[in-house]
DNA sequence: TAGACTGTTTCTTATTACGCAACGCTGTTT
DNA sequence: AAACAGCGTTGCGTAATAAGAAACAGTCTA
């Protein structure tokens, strides 16, 4: 642990908390104090504090101390105050540098895919026209990363409402066909647009996932589909699914 | 706060992290020095503690500080630990399933209840932004199922200390009428929140008992008013007896 | 370019949290 | 029954430590 900048009676109240919470029963106060070599009476005060907060509480019976309930409280408000966008941001600017493609963030609203965040390459755009366009999810890298992990009902329900109209001469329009390829996505972890939407364009997708568990937004790496060969596919592949998981991470996925 | 054992430094750490907890887009250092009437240094530091940590998270680019994800990893170990949880959780599965509604689980803790489980529907839902959330006990089902249970004198000291505040317009503020609806529902054995904590919402709930017979958890059935006629409630109000008994067996309770 | 903001760092002082030791208390051992 | 050993808790003097004032290094604004 840096020893900078730090206030030691501070990090000392978080050893104890790691401590503590590595028990479930419980530990006492000599306990706590000779595993980490400091005084008694020093575990105690801190311990006091952190009681008074609710961070630990202390069993009225064996007197032993446990982590308290004000841990749930600032968490749910943690997981209350996540923005995505926010949230997946640097994540997106580190994948553009790296693959010097175009990478897109969507969100899932109401049956398709929303933009809200695009990184060109090495620049950071200030203003995107794609931010904000909403794109159908059947013939998208991202549409069918998020449809792949959503509960088979309401993929079933999205198909049905929209069905699976074309775009390009090489979207998916068989309901069978379209399903099966949901379960390659599954499998592989990953989705692949190969000029589905837009001739000349070939993405790799992954969905990202909330606290929840579900698949809210996804992220994509789009390019000319001549420069995206199989090779180049697996190049990036590691990259982008890497990122969708730190990103899935940041949301409270566990 | 009251007592003298506490260690300003870690009592100040905290009333930090509460401070912070409450602004999504998080704080500055000079802002929260001047909320706080303390100095900007003494401010730095005790972030940048909590920050080598991960309870405090600096943003790269605005300076400010939000919540960690530590809290997140404190709170799942909290969850794990809490017995009453992993022992009640296949009966809450078992009840979700067969009542199609939605779940919950509280403790009792500090005058108040704190959500710890939620189920819905079929589908068991990870760690969901409700859990830890914390409310207050006379205008909710679980609550009142538990204060129905509590010594007399305990209950009597809850209500003098919170009150009966207004939540709705069914709200039950009136002491006397108060208690006497807490004796209905310990005839009963269980207890009704027909709209007095959210409008719309009605809920049956009943106490969870631990091996000494303190009613130290409740669980609780909950849907849109509309759709929970007295049929319904009829039609539920065994189910949801008999998954309380159950538990509180499971718990020890004789 | 000057100014008003940040967050960060330095340094000095006395505040403050530390360690020591003793205190009740409980349960066990002799 | 009595002595002991363990616990969490408390009081106290001292020295380490965290607090504060002020300067620093950035960034954004006008």
């Amino acid at each position: 642990m840096e020893r900078e900048n730090m206030v030691k009676s501070v990090s000392r109240a978080l050893d104890i908390i790691a401590l503590v919470s590595m028990k479930k029963e419980g530990l006492g106060v000599t306990e706590i104090a000779n595993q980490m070599d400091i005084n008694k009476s020093s575990v105690y005060r801190i311990l006091s504090t952190l009681a008074q907060y609710g961070y630990i509480e202390q069993n009225a019976d064996s007197g032993r101390y446990r982590l308290g309930y004000t841990f749930l409280d600032i968490s749910s408000k943690l997981l209350d105050s996540i923005d995505i966008r926010t949230e997946a941001k640097p994540y997106l600017q580190e994948l553009g540098k790296v693959t010097d493609e175009v990478i897109h963030l969507v969100v899932y609203d109401h049956d398709e895919v929303v933009y809200i965040e695009k990184f060109e390459g090495t620049e950071t755009l200030r203003m995107h026209s794609k931010v904000g366009r909403r794109a159908p999810m059947h013939c998208t890298g991202v549409g069918k990363a998020i449809l792949a992990y959503l509960p088979s009902a309401t993929t079933e329900d999205i198909i049905h409402r929209k069905g699976l109209p074309v775009h390009t001469k090489y979207t998916i329009t068989d309901r069978a066909n379209f399903l099966s390829e949901l379960e390659a996505v599954k499998q592989r972890g990953y989705s692949l647009d190969l000029q589905e939407n837009e001739v000349g364009i070939t993405c790799i997708a992954v969905p990202i996932f909330d606290h929840a568990g579900n698949p809210v937004a996804a992220l994509s790496v789009s390019g000319p589909t001549i420069r995206m060969t199989d090779e180049r596919i697996e190049e990036l592949k590691p990259h982008v699914l890497e990122t969708g998981s730190n990103i899935s991470k940041r949301l409270g996925y566990r």
